[in-house]
DNA sequence: ACATTGACCTGGGAGC
DNA sequence: TGCTCCCAGGTCAATG
């Protein structure tokens, strides 16, 4: 379910209920998830206000006077706002209480999401320190992923889904843009034209503003907070388009697997270089 | 430094 | 109906 603009739509549907909240209290159901949930956030979180939500990456950093709650969704998590309680579900592991009565439940089955805890300055945290560039700001252009990419011998799907070059670029995303940009993804950094980087960047924004946009893409499961579903699904190009007819020659789309994971590839108009 | 693989989990769908 | 196998939107850690 979540990629970047499903983090983003997630983020701004829960804001204005939790910001500038009191924390009530926190309710731990199941702490195993990819790290452990730190039980210190049982005594650390009551009365301490939610000042602001940040998004790093695909993570989450709800700030407080003295640090911030870092939230990841894994591959299955979804937070929701519940006005009044409700019975917990199977998979419901967390509860964040607010003092004004909202709660944000947080559902992963697959438990491959995180709640940390991290003190001020954020930007300290281990997870962050090596972390690149957001793929929607400035320093995330054409001479950077140009330096970036020139010399490595690895397929440049790859390269755009690691978070040292750039953050935030997940599957579905990836293969869209380099669809656009008739980019094989198993084609080499080293290989690339600085034309075809200059596409690349270009199309890398634009498909994840025009999915934040809708609201993200809905494939399975994916609500955003407020109930309503993401809306990108119908303006995907390729992903999950396994023998149906390429949009731009109709040449039936093929699926092949790139380091583990799935590719969907025009072969006409991304030939391997 | 770089490339590749394994690991963490559950649920849904396909195929027999 | 039920079993087994394969697949899934992430990404860090370990290995060569």
């Amino acid at each position: 379910m979540p990629e970047l603009p499903e983090v983003e739509t997630t983020m701004r549907a829960i804001s204005p209920s939790i910001v500038g909240q009191k924390i009530d209290s926190i309710v731990i159901r199941r702490d195993k998830l990819r790290w452990d949930i730190p039980r210190e956030l049982e005594t650390i979180l009551p009365n301490l206000v939610i000042e602001k939500i940040e998004r790093r990456a695909k993570y989450m950093i709800f700030h407080t006077q003295v640090g911030g709650v870092v939230v990841h969704l894994g591959m299955s998590g979804v937070l929701r706002l519940l006005t009044e309680y409700s019975e917990p579900e199977k998979h419901d592991h967390v509860d964040l209480i607010m003092q004004n009565g909202i709660i944000l439940r947080y559902n992963d089955p697959r438990r491959f999401g995180a709640w940390l805890w991290v003190e001020h300055p954020i930007e300290e945290f281990r997870l962050f320190e090596k972390m690149g560039p957001e793929p929607l700001g400035d320093e995330f252009n054409a001479d950077y992923l140009a330096e970036k990419v020139g010399k490595r011998n690895r397929g440049i799907k790859a390269l755009i889904m690691t978070q040292e070059i750039v953050v935030g670029v997940g599957n579905i995303y990836a293969n869209e843009a380099l669809f656009m940009s008739k980019i094989n993804p198993q084609t080499h950094g080293s290989k690339l034209t600085k034309q075809e980087i200059e596409l690349l960047v270009k199309h890398i924004k634009q498909v994840l503003e025009r999915s934040i946009k809708q609201g993200g893409t809905t494939l399975k499961d994916f609500f955003s907070p407020d109930g309503k579903p993401g809306y990108f699904a119908q303006e995907l190009l390729v992903y999950g388009k396994e023998n149906e007819a390429c949009p731009e020659c109709e040449t039936p789309i093929i699926r092949q697997v790139d380091f583990q994971r799935a590719s969907f590839v025009c072969p006409e108009c991304q030939p391997l270089k």
